[in-house]
DNA sequence: TGTACATCAGTGAACGCGCGTTCACTGATGTAC
DNA sequence: TGTACATCAGTGAACGCGCGTTCACTGATGTAC
C-alpha cells in the first residue's frame, strides 16, 4: 500500500545505510539486491520505486559511507587539526577496525571492487576519496609542502589496516598495527 | 584428444598464468572460467581436467602473483636490502603501476576481495603478505624495532597505491605518488 | 471539511541471463606384453 | 621394437542455480473539487 512521503524517505535512507555497510562487508557482488532490501526490513520487489539499478544503490551506498566519514572527521578537526589526526590514527590502527568491516574506512573497504567499477561508481569512489584527503590534511593546507605530511599519514593507515586484515596470524596483525601506530 | 605430460603441465602454467593477471585486473567474481580458459587458449570444458573448482583456480593464482614478486624482491635484495627498498619503492610509485591492476602488487589488487573470502582462499593470501612482508624486512630483520620501519614503508607504498588509484583526477594521483615518494 | 479518485510504496511470483559445473565424446599419448 | 588397449586432456553442448529485474496486485496516502 501507498505510504507516507516521510515513510517513504525513511525507507530509502534504511535502503542506503544498509547497503553502505553490507558492501564494505561482503563486497558489491556478494551481496544480493533482496539482502540489503532485507536487511532494510522490506522485500527486495519494491526496490525499484527507490533506485533505477543496483548500481545506482552503489553509488549512493559509497557516497553515503564517506559521507560519515568526512563529518566525523571535521568535526573533530575543527579545532586542532593536528590532535584530530592523531586521534584519528589511533583509533583507526586498532584490532577492532581490523575486523569491523562493515562500519570500517570505505577506502580500504571498497576500493579494491569499486577501482575496477565503470563510471559512475568510480567516480563516486574518486569522490569520496577526495573528499577523505581533503577533511585529512585539513582545508587550511593550501600548499603541497603542507598537505604532502598529512597524504603520507593517511596512506600508511590505509595501508597498515589492508596488511593487517590480510594477514590471519594476530601476533603479526598487531606487529603490524603497532609500527603503524609508530 | 590426450596430451603428453608436458603439454598438460604447460597448460596449467597458462591457465594459472592468465588467472593471476585477470584476478588482478577484474576481481574474482567478474572472471569467468570461461574467460580464463580463453586467455589460456582453450575452451571451458577442460578445466576441470586441472582444477577441482574456481575456488581452487583462485587459490592457485594467488599463489602464483605473490611468487613472482616475493621472488623478485629476494633476489633484488640479495645483496643491498636498504637500496633494493628504495628501488622497489621507486617503481611501485608510478603512475604506470597505478594503472597497471594487471601485473601489479597483488597485496594492493587483491586484499579488497579476498580478506572476505572463506578458509582456503584467505589463507593463501595470508602467505603471499606474510612471504611479502618478510621479504621486504629482510629475513635478517630479526628484532621487532629493525622490521617497524620497512613495515612502515611497505603500508604507506600500499596506501599510496591504493588512494592513488582511487582518485581519478591525474594532478591529485600525482600528488600522492610525489608525497609518498618522499 | 468531506468525498471520490488517482497515485504509488511495498508484496510476492515470475522471467531470463550468466556462469559454475557436468557430461558424452574424440583421438593422441602412455603402457603392458 | 612393435602392437593392442587403456587413459585422459580438451571440446562443445547442456544443466541448474542465483540474482537482477519486471509485473500484476493491494490498499493507504495525497489531491482535486
Amino acid at each position: 500500500m501507498r505510504r507516507s512521503k516521510a515513510d517513504t524517505a525513511e525507507s530509502r535512507r534504511q535502503i542506503v545505510a544498509a547497503a553502505s555497510r553490507l558492501l564494505r562487508q561482503r563486497g558489491p557482488d556478494r551481496v544480493s539486491v533482496a539482502e540489503v532490501m532485507q536487511a532494510a526490513g522490506m522485500t527486495h520487489g519494491g526496490f525499484y520505486k527507490h533506485f533505477e539499478s543496483k548500481d545506482a544503490l552503489l553509488v549512493a551506498a559509497i557516497a553515503e559511507a564517506f559521507r560519515e566519514k568526512v563529518a566525523f572527521l571535521k568535526s573533530e578537526s575543527a579545532q586542532d587539526p593536528d590532535a584530530a589526526r592523531r586521534n584519528y590514527a589511533q583509533s583507526y590502527l586498532t584490532p577492532e577496525h581490523v575486523d569491523d568491516l562493515m562500519n570500517g574506512c570505505p577506502i580500504a573497504g571498497m576500493t579494491g571492487d569499486a577501482v575496477r567499477s565503470s563510471g559512475p561508481i568510480s567516480e563516486a569512489l574518486a569522490a569520496g576519496a577526495q573528499a577523505t584527503m581533503e577533511a585529512f590534511a585539513g582545508s587550511d593546507a593550501a600548499t603541497e609542502a603542507m598537505r604532502a605530511g598529512p597524504i603520507r599519514s593517511l596512506s600508511m593507515m590505509i595501508g597498515g589496516l589492508i596488511l593487517a586484515r590480510a594477514v590471519v596470524d594476530p601476533s603479526i596483525r598487531d606487529e603490524i598495527l603497532r609500527a603503524v601506530r609508530q
